[in-house]
DNA sequence: TGGCGTTTGTTCGACATGCTAACGAACCTA
DNA sequence: TAGGTTCGTTAGCATGTCGAACAAACGCCA
């Protein structure tokens, strides 16, 4: 009865997720199949987010801010460039970092060039935490993807980026770019 | 820091006009890529889901109850069957099937077959808004899928379904958040 | 029939993210 | 020097999420 197991909720079900005709036309399997396909990607880097976070003892957007920081070395990152590559507000950078101060992760020093700012610095045991974090989701992408054959990686990388493309476009806006290993020095003045 | 070698500047964000510089046999570009798509996909999704929720007048993971519920139709979900399909913990769905409640969206019915279970139903009301929420997300993917060329179609399917093997394959365990099992229960016979 | 362990859902308390608004300090410009 | 702007922080609020504790219902078994 009511126990005829749950699933079938179309993108969030993984019922479907796992046949698909793959060839036909005009499918509108199809686009469900990537919706699904989409939905679980999702839902997996959630979850590895999440006990990644745990793992290391920070939240993923702790986490996320280590990184940022760690990336710009001994540089730092003031909060209103944090909160711009994060999109979020200013005050929950303030918050965030106040929880890698209070955890030894990084230091703020008050920007000699400009007192208004501050610059928010890695210390050398943020920066172990930020190398140590092993990133689960992207090692077990990472093994995957270089496994591939070479046509395959090929293929995979530009069906990503086109759905990032038809994903995000046009929502970035006068937001300063993306990020992962890259830090844009963001000069207002540009 | 999610790559130290990611001394390639040249492929982040928004401009991300895929140029690999070198195509040897190791492409950590490549990689990099990938990482940087699969975070834009992220992000974008986890943005545009926030907007939506908004629109519709109720959070994100409130939004994903009531599709599961107005998914269910008239046989309802337990709670515990959301929260193994969402992951998260029977307090948590506790918590949001209250505020659907409180919207009218959803209804709560003692189980006549076992008196410790609820079904939650989803009411005309919610089912409209279920229904009427636009996905955002989803309809400018699928705007843009539509719009693609048939083995385009096909080879992006196969690129993410791809994608999301490698990434919630072998989960399920070592995570105290994901031990669930709703993975592994619809399978469909191996 | 009665008792005991188990399942299910809820309540409670605690934290984390994230926002907006208000505010003070520093800066820049006129 | 005055006024406006930028930056960071503080304060207050809403939400999601968890674990622990708990009550009710179920099932099994003697």
């Amino acid at each position: 009865m009511s126990n005829k197991r749950h699933g079938t909720s179309g993108i969030e079900g993984s019922g479907v997720a796992y046949k698909i005709p793959l060839m036909s036309e005009a499918h509108p399997d199809r686009t469900d199949a990537c919706l699904i396909a989409l939905r679980r990607i999702l839902r997996a880097t959630e979850q590895y987010e999440r006990s990644l976070a745990q793992a290391a003892g920070l939240t993923s957007a702790q986490l996320r801010v280590l990184q940022i920081v760690a990336a710009r070395g001994q540089a730092g990152a003031t909060p209103k460039a944090l909160a711009m590559q994060m999109r979020v507000s200013q005050a929950t950078v303030t918050a965030l970092v106040d929880k890698l101060v209070a955890r030894g992760m990084v230091t703020r020093f008050r920007s000699r060039t400009d007192g208004r700012q501050t610059d928010v610095v890695i210390t050398p045991k943020g920066d172990e935490t930020a190398t140590s974090a092993p990133d689960a989701l992207q090692q077990r992408f990472v093994r995957a993807f270089e496994g591939m054959r070479d046509w395959e990686q090929a293929q995979l990388v530009s069906s990503l980026e086109r759905v990032a493309a038809m994903l995000d476009a046009e929502r970035i806006d006068a937001s300063p770019v993306l990020t992962i290993g890259e830090i844009k020095d963001d000069q207002p003045g540009a």
